[in-house]
DNA sequence: TTTCTAACA
DNA sequence: TGTTAGAA
């Protein structure tokens, strides 16, 4: 559904950067539920730009981003606060956007996070009522 | 009908 | 985090 959505804005051609989605496309796409997507924009995580009526509108920009918000969340078990500190962290070390999850990786990589220790923090969140991760 | 905020479970 | 009431 929210692929369908997705995809016939894409062969249009498209600002990566153009609010284009309300948050019942991004709440789907994501599988989160659209608090956390709330909850995101309360703490500065994930703020989207508003329609004249208020309306929360995510770009495709804003897609991504909250694709590695869930990655970091799910699979790496940090939470808001840490993502926060983290989005902080790369900004002041101007890593870019298409850097970002490497650059994390490195870091989860370092300091042992395995596959293995991945899929524990999976099931853990899981068995706390969360949905597993989909997003790559 | 959909999304908003805010509060409760 | 999930659910819901009431407003827009």
């Amino acid at each position: 559904m929210a692929t369908e959505v997705l995809m016939s804005k894409m062969e249009k051609g498209f600002d990566s950067d153009k609010p284009m989605f309300p948050i019942s496309v991004i709440a789907d796409l994501l599988q989160v539920h659209q608090r956390t997507l709330r909850i995101y924009n309360e703490e500065k995580i994930l703020v989207p730009e508003r329609s004249p009526k208020n309306r929360r509108l995510y770009s495709f920009n804003d897609i991504e981003k909250g694709k590695f918000i869930q990655y970091m969340s799910r699979e790496l078990g940090i939470n808001i606060i840490g993502i926060k500190i983290i989005f902080e962290l790369l900004k002041q070390q101007k890593v870019k956007a298409e850097d970002q999850k490497a650059f994390i990786d490195e870091i989860a990589k370092n300091i042992n996070i395995t596959h293995e220790m991945q899929q524990q923090n999976k099931e853990k969140l899981s068995r706390r009522g969360r949905k597993p991760a989909t997003v790559a």
